[in-house]
RNA sequence: GGGCCAUUAGCUCAGUUGGUUAGAGCGCAUGCUUGAUAAGCAUGAGGUCCCUGGUUCGAGCCCAGGAUGGCCCA
């Protein structure tokens, strides 16, 4: 019995076990993950316990994404960040229930339904019956984008998310318009509005892109009659008509010809929308500017001076200038407009610039925001020769029947037929297009419905609620000042079909339309019970019975229903109030959490319907997230086919690489995604996944009567929990500052130091020791204990990994914390572990110095230590955890006031043999009957 | 064109109130290990801190201008 093979030692070793896979596997594994914890009801019962438990509260409360097409990874980013930050509040014992919801109403999803249908004009359909289909395709693009959310590992309700659809949420938007009408912040006025002549509806500002556009740049004479020119001329200094030396009569031109005699005098316009002429009511100037009074061949035209080379072009060498006037002198002249029978008066404004053009502004109140503007200022009319499809009425003249594009060229020619026209050519600008159509809009003036931000002071007091709001990042906050300081008037009204009637009433006798709160309280009510289609479906005695309303204007009792439906934007703006405002959801939320381009949407939207409705803020924290660009950082485009569709990004590389790259990302400044950036995370997954799994194979014959309490644990073993305990109460720290990226980083380095430092140690007495040996019983109490704080601190980022992880173990050791989301994000421990770090790291520092040793090496070493007295206290209290530690086969410490600082070492060879069952070299065969290993295994072995 | 933001190793990012030789992880190269093995350990290479000026004894950090990229607008 004396050969003894090694094989059979190893045999007798505790090597590591686990079903635990290295290889991940991830696509294939998480979805059987996703209905485990439905199955299990994990966040439900979660919450249940933090309930009992009589937590406080802490919401995140869900900005809706619009229900059409798929999810990118945007989405992804923003969906997984809100899940991680719930997920962090869940662990932290908060009653933290989380709806997410859907924005369903709208534009978009109509065209995409009519378009579904293969309809072209929605007014070959049925309102009724295309509300019913548009409901349709919303619930059918919610159901795939929730199946993508789920998928995520995203824990919410999602049996009852919020839908903008939903009767009860038709009615809280009835409602909110109710409360703004009683509080006189709603009124019905004329506005120019950004207009689409193809979707014939108003467009709020934020349903504009700006692209590429070609259009007519024209120089327009606007001409004098002979009284007017006097005048203007009495107004240039310098100018003196009779010595412009002239004599060659000019005959008029346009419809009020005069057959004057001197020179014709006009002013030049600017424009690059030669179909809003017809509209063309005035010229504006700027106050300050210097206007010249050019003589050029024989007429006289007026221009700002710094434009004139530019404007006149060829011309303005042989010009001359015979005089000069200050805007503000020419304030309230007129000229003639070019071919219509009106006046054009002179104005002043302060948005004429003297960039472009001629200084001379035409402006046409009906078809621009500051013209019309300028024309309330002046008590300018406000024509609007243009109706809905952008084609021109009567009131245009000669252009009566023709679509305005059209007459855009049309007009032109007539301008230069006539003379009026000075200088033509194309020119390429950007110019705002219909978000959904992609086609232009144009300004066109028409009733609808707005909410003041002057009135009740709404604006300044949503300043101040803003000021009370804590913002990340910082400049967050004078981001959404700003947004609110030049949020124009908000037009709330459309003319479409998918959408939340504005329950106004026309008067049948006096036309005028209004919106009373009476009237508004009941649509709400009936909404409520039966949706927002009985405003068209129902009679009309539902909303207004018989002699309950009368007309504020003219007292009439009889009206017609309004056809407006309310923008969407409006709609998303009061989930607040939808969702929130009760015991299990209190108002306002703790948090909400989306794209920067929110400023202007959604964060703004909520926060005014709430500060006109309440007078504060529907939230506390705004914090955004950055654009998702791809690898070059450039913009990740649908349309260019880089956009990268979350749920095919799920199926390649798995949800927990992408939740892990989440991590990695500054989230709060614009970050990069592609297959580079994903391979990369995939390797830190796989580190930590690995190790994770390391200590899962080391803890197969452990269970809960094997536990060593922590003030027993061996010193190494006792440290590193002390150092586990200081990585995730700073992991904690991080979180609650919002640094998930601080958080991944420290993670990783924990990680890594754990590895190379500890589970490394960890090897020879885990395996070489009996398996009950209290070394090696302590050993894996630690173990226990780290792995279970790493997990808990890591699995609102690695969800999928974590609770893979935790269901590895046995039941015994899981005990009552069946999920790992049942776990503590925090544990109160009281130790100093800022000390425990110090003497870990020097402790790393020593064995980094060790292991950088090649001959010899490891087990083939012994290490003579020495050390100043207090660093070699600290060492010895380690007692053979010092050489553990080093993993080598002796240490002798002697403390030396001539050591280093960080200590003294000398490494030589081992004393003895390689004991073939443990690797260490010592004195073998001490044992009778086991000759090449050392006392200490033949005493397992026997 | 305007406002806001960003720019530090191949990639993702740290760099405290300006203060020695600018750090980490991943990747890469090399060596070891083969009892975490499609793993583990160690060592190493790799940086004009976007550029140009300025303030200062001293600037990755502060100031000004510019470049590039992004978001939101016009």
């Amino acid at each position: 019995m004396s050969e003894t093979d090694d094989r059979d030692y190893r045999a007798t070793l505790n090597l590591p076990q686990t079903e635990f896979p290295m290889r991940a596997d991830l696509p294939k594994r998480e979805p059987g993950r996703v209905a485990w914890w439905k199955e299990h009801g994990t966040f439900a019962r979660r919450l249940a316990k933090n309930k009992a438990d009589g937590n406080p509260h802490w919401i995140l409360h869900d900005g809706p994404p619009y229900a059409n097409g798929e999810l990118h990874m945007g989405h992804f980013l923003n969906m997984v960040l809100k899940d991680v930050f719930v997920k962090i509040a869940l662990l932290d014992g908060k009653q933290t229930p989380f709806v997410p919801g859907w924005d369903m109403h709208g534009l978009p999803i109509e065209l995409e339904t009519l378009k579904h249908l293969g309809i072209k004009d929605f007014h070959a359909i049925d309102p009724l019956e295309l509300r019913e289909k548009c409901k349709e395709r919303a619930l059918y693009w919610l159901d795939r984008q929730r199946d993508v959310r789920v998928r995520m590992g995203n824990f919410g309700d999602w049996d009852h998310p919020y839908m903008t659809i939903a009767p009860e949420f038709e009615a809280t938007i009835v409602e909110t318009l109710a409360a703004l009408a009683e509080k006189e912040q709603l009124y019905r006025g004329l506005r120019s509005t950004l207009w689409c002549i193809h979707d014939e509806t108003a467009l709020a500002e934020a349903e504009i892109e700006y692209e590429p556009k070609t259009s007519p740049s024209v120089y327009v004479r606007f001409k004098a009659t002979d009284e007017q020119a006097a005048e203007v001329l009495s107004h240039f200094v310098g100018a003196d008509v009779a010595s412009t030396g002239s004599s060659t009569v000019i005959p008029s031109v346009g419809s009020e010809a005069t057959g004057v005699e001197g020179p014709p005098l006009s002013v030049l316009i600017w424009t690059t929308t030669p179909w809003t002429l017809p509209a063309n009511v005035a010229i504006a100037l700027s106050a300050d500017a210097e206007y010249g009074l050019y003589r050029v061949g024989d007429e006289l035209l007026v221009l700002a001076t710094v434009l004139a080379p530019k404007a006149l072009g060829d011309a303005f060498a042989d010009a001359t200038r015979i005089g000069t006037a200050t805007g503000a002198q020419l304030d309230g002249l007129s000229v003639r407009h070019p071919f219509l029978d009106r006046d054009s008066l002179l104005v002043l404004a302060d948005y004429v610039e003297l960039e472009t053009g001629t200084g001379a502004v035409h402006t046409a109140p009906g078809h621009g925001a500051d013209d019309f503007e300028t024309g309330v200022k002046y008590n300018l009319p406000i024509l609007n020769p243009v109706d809905a499809r952008g084609i021109f009425t009567q009131e245009a003249g000669p252009y009566a029947g023709m679509h305005i594009w059209k007459a855009n060229k049309r007009i032109v020619e007539d301008l230069q037929a006539s003379g009026a026209l000075w200088r033509m050519h194309e020119y390429e600008h950007s110019y705002p297009h219909c978000w959904r159509c992609h086609n232009p809009v144009i300004f066109r003036a028409t009733a609808q419905w707005f909410i003041s931000l002057d009135m009740n002071h709404l604006r300044q007091n949503a300043l101040d609620a803003i000021a009370k709001v804590a913002y990340t990042p910082e400049w967050g906050q004078n981001r959404q000042s700003q947004m609110i300081e030049t949020h124009p008037e908000w037009c709330v009204s459309r003319q479409r079909t998918w959408g939340t009637p504005i329950p106004a009433l026309i008067c049948q006798r006096c036309n005028d339309s209004f919106l009373d709160p009476a009237v508004a309280r009941r649509a709400a009510a009936r909404f409520r019970v039966a949706g927002a289609g009985t405003w068209w479906s129902d009679p009309l005695e539902t909303f207004a019975p018989a002699d309950s309303t009368v007309c504020p204007k003219c007292g009439s009792t009889a009206f017609e229903r309004e056809k407006n439906i309310v923008d969407i934007w409006f709609e998303s703006g009061v989930t607040h109030f939808a969702v929130l405002g009760t015991p299990d959801l209190p108002w306002p939320s703790d948090l909400v959490l989306e794209g920067g381009d929110q400023y202007r949407g959604w964060f703004r939207s909520s926060l005014l319907t709430a500060v006109a409705v309440k007078g504060t803020a529907p939230y506390k924290h705004v914090v955004k997230n950055g654009w998702v660009n791809d690898e070059h950082g450039r913009p990740m485009s649908k349309s260019k086919g880089t956009g990268i569709d979350a749920r095919d990004a799920m199926e390649k590389w798995g949800a927990d690489v992408l939740r892990l790259w989440a991590a990695s990302v500054e989230f709060v400044d614009d970050v990069r995604f592609g297959p580079n950036v994903v391979g990369q995370v995939g390797n830190v997954y796989r580190n930590v996944r690995n190790r994770i799994r390391f200590m899962l194979s080391n803890l197969y014959d452990f269970g809960t009567t094997d536990v060593v309490p922590r003030e027993r644990l061996e010193p190494l073993d006792a440290l590193a929990c002390d150092v586990t305990d200081d990585f995730a109460d700073n992991v904690v720290a991080d979180y609650h500052a919002f640094g998930i990226h601080d958080a991944y980083l420290r993670i990783v380095e924990f990680d890594r130091s754990m590895s190379s430092l500890y589970l490394d140690a960890l090897k020879d007495p885990l395996y070489s020791r009996a398996a009950n040996d209290p070394r090696r019983r302590s050993a894996q109490s630690a173990l226990f204990y780290i792995l279970r704080r790493l997990l808990a601190v890591s699995a609102p980022v690695l969800s999928f990994t974590t609770e893979e992880a935790w269901q590895s173990l046995s039941e015994d050791l899981r005990g009552a914390e069946q999920s790992v989301f049942d776990l503590p994000l925090s544990v109160a421990h009281g130790r100093d572990t800022a000390e425990a770090v110090r003497r870990w790291d020097r402790l790393r520092g020593l064995r980094g110095r060790v292991a950088a040793s090649t001959e010899p090496r490891d087990f083939e070493a012994r290490v003579a230590l020495s050390a100043v007295p207090a660093f070699a206290k600290e060492l010895a209290a380690l007692g053979d955890g010092l050489r553990e530690a080093l993993v080598v086969s002796a240490v002798t410490l002697v403390a030396s006031d001539a050591a280093d600082a960080d200590g003294t070492l000398e490494i030589a060879y081992a004393h003895g043999a390689k004991c073939k069952r443990c690797w260490k070299y010592r004195e073998l065969g001490t044992a009778e009957a086991h000759a090449e290993i050392c006392a200490d295994c033949a005493s397992v072995v026997a």
